[in-house]
DNA sequence: GTTCTCGGCCG
DNA sequence: CGGCCGAGAAC
């Protein structure tokens, strides 16, 4: 007899993702159930972080309870204390993994090493591992990033910067909004110094000439007035950092002799 | 080889 | 207690 098993639509993933859950029947752990997920390709997902690898940034699971398949509002972080904690073990030297970039969704569902590079024992062939390596990079992702902001504590959204007037956008997106991300994201991935596109062909028909080790932006000069007025506001900006700090550790202090006489009395 | 299943660790 | 994953059993 074939026990049919259910897979059931999952509503909070994407469409074709199914959910099943198998009661164990025997053993020390008989009646307890486990939980798994299909991709829409078939593959078997049996953690939550072993999804969360898979969908990247295209899905917050943040609030998705793997067990009941759904979303639950009540289930973000504990948000007393818990920042300023968090803010601490940053600062232990650890990335911060939610800065992690928009990843093309495509590439996951073929087996992964698309290019296998081989030496022949009799040809001569040329081996470059650095291309073979290196991950296929979708054309203008860097639209993704449109509409992404920034914001505080309490979700007010943060005023955007500003950009200098001689940056200028290229691609299929011109928004200022869109390249400020693009050259921060750029910043942040590459050690490689960033001047933007310079071949000139790439104006005219980016989706050919495109360089995409570099932001969707034309290349562009920094004068010294640039770097004075960017001195200034790093300046300014530490100055506002430092007040801060010495705000949170008067505030901390005064909490902590608090706490020592509640415990007291 | 792949898939299924339960044990058991660890938070 | 439950999520997660290792590893033996089953196929």
């Amino acid at each position: 007899m074939i026990m049919e098993r259910k897979r059931t639509d999952c509503p909070a993933l994407p469409p074709g993702w199914k959910k099943e859950e198998v009661i164990r029947k025997s053993g020390l752990s008989a009646g307890k159930s486990d939980v798994y997920y299909y991709s829409p390709t078939g593959k078997k997902f049996r953690s939550k972080p072993q999804l969360s690898r898979y969908l990247g940034n295209s899905v917050d699971l943040g609030c998705f309870d793997f067990r009941t398949g759904k979303m639950m509002p009540g289930k973000m972080q504990k948000n007393k204390q818990r920042l300023r904690s968090d803010n601490l073990n940053m600062t232990k030297g650890k990335l911060d993994l939610n800065t992690a970039l928009p990843i093309r969704q495509t590439a996951s569902i073929f087996k992964q090493p698309v290019t296998k590079v081989v030496n022949h024992p009799n040809n001569k062939v040329k081996t470059d591992l650095q291309k073979a390596t290196e991950q296929p990079r979708q054309l203008f992702w860097e639209k993704r990033l449109k509409g992404l902001r920034s914001s505080d504590v309490t979700e007010e959204v943060l005023r955007t910067m500003e950009l200098p007037k001689g940056l200028q956008s290229i691609g299929p997106d011109s928004s200022d909004e869109t390249l400020l991300s693009a050259i921060a994201s750029a910043l942040h991935m590459s050690s490689a110094p960033i001047t933007g596109q310079t071949s000139t062909a790439a104006e005219k028909n980016p989706a050919i000439w495109l360089n995409s080790s570099q932001p969707l932006c034309k290349a562009f000069t920094v004068t010294d007035e640039d770097i004075r007025e960017q001195e200034l506001k790093v300046h300014q900006a530490r100055r506002s950092l430092e007040d801060a700090l010495i705000a949170d550790g008067v505030a901390r202090a005064a909490e902590s002799t608090r706490d020592m006489k509640g415990r007291a009395a």
